[in-house]
DNA sequence: TCGCCGCCATACACCTGTGTATGGAGTTAT
DNA sequence: ATAACTCCATACACAGGTGTATGGCGGCGA
């Protein structure tokens, strides 16, 4: 981050340009892993040079580290809410969060980012910490609501864990679309 | 692969220096993705140059689709046998598969390995058929446990891909050692 | 209008990896 | 011993990415 650059007006709040690198970024991320997000690319992409780059990120080190900052604010409600605009039944919300398939346009690009992160997390210790922050986030996320659906604390976190699986799964193994497995998996997960 | 190497006698059956390029290579995969297969690194970790490698593989590629034929081969099993040496239950059976965990020495690598061929199958469609194949073949291997169990062929199918979920997301979510949720994990996906 | 500054382009030095071509050391067959 | 073959080292041309230094362009403020 350069040294806080003061814009004016009915600009956006100064991070404009940067959270485009950043998008780009997290583009990158999804289809090659955290080896493929280089600069030049990137800035080819966007229809600059490394110019740009450099004076809105001090090095790549610094984008990582914006890239993880990012992730880790909108991968908690992403995997989440949106849903919560109605006080359904928590049986609903759940069921909900099951039935956004992984398999959508938007999604595929999250779900690869997901795999594209965790893999990244085995080498660098930054993203190790933001996925087991926001691991922990949503399985609690995702315990509190089985708790409300009427089960014990041990239980619904254990339930919590299966259900956290089911749904990362979808961004790792290939079945079938017409895969029979898939449909009614909320009966079984959540009865 | 090179003019088919025609070995003499007491040698190992003619793939002995090109195995080692991919065990080398399949680390690599597990430590960095598959971009992280270069041939320079490996050369200096198995402490030779480039031409050994461009004796044994026409280059990058060739040792792509050996990798992936070595992860197919080993793959199915890796995660499956070893077990049935005593006829035991289909429920134990499955138990033990859940009961090792991912989190061993070497278990670590096969993870790796398997997170690392799927963000690959994203872009490569040779990987995606062998991941494809891959699951075809292991939910129908735990399918057919759970039919041994007792299940009708539908709930089979559904448990064995809740089960293999369960399984693949040890590679991926990341919760406390001590986690209560992996514990017993086995009474509510088996029974 | 003049200077300042945010933002990007350009050029340079450096590093790393790929693929190929060629040579050389060691072994085996005749 | 000589020829042939296996296996690897060496050298080369090329491509692509990183980081830095520097220059240039446009807008805003006094």
């Amino acid at each position: 981050m350069p040294p806080a650059s003061p814009r004016k007006k009915n600009e956006t709040p100064a991070t404009l340009d940067a959270a485009a690198w950043i998008e780009a970024a997290m583009t990158a991320l999804a289809e090659g892993g955290i080896d493929a997000v280089r600069i030049d690319p990137l800035a080819r992409k966007l229809g600059v040079t490394r110019g740009s780059f450099y004076w809105h990120f001090k090095d790549r080190a610094a984008l990582h580290l914006a890239m993880l900052k990012h992730w880790r604010e909108g991968a908690s409600y992403n995997v989440g809410p949106r849903i919560e605009r109605k006080t359904t039944s928590p049986r609903e919300r759940l069921k909900q969060l099951l039935a956004l398939p992984y398999s959508g346009p938007r999604a595929t690009r999250a779900a690869a980012i997901e795999v594209s992160i965790r893999l990244w997390a085995r080498r660098d210790k930054n993203a190790a910490r933001a996925v087991r922050h926001i691991d922990k986030v949503r399985l609690e996320y995702f315990t509190s609501h089985f708790i409300d659906h009427g089960l014990a604390k041990p239980a619904a976190r254990q339930r919590a864990y299966v259900f956290y699986a089911a749904l990362m799964a979808e961004a790792l193994i290939v079945v079938d679309s017409d895969e029979p497995a898939l449909r009614d998996l909320d009966k079984f997960l959540l009865d």
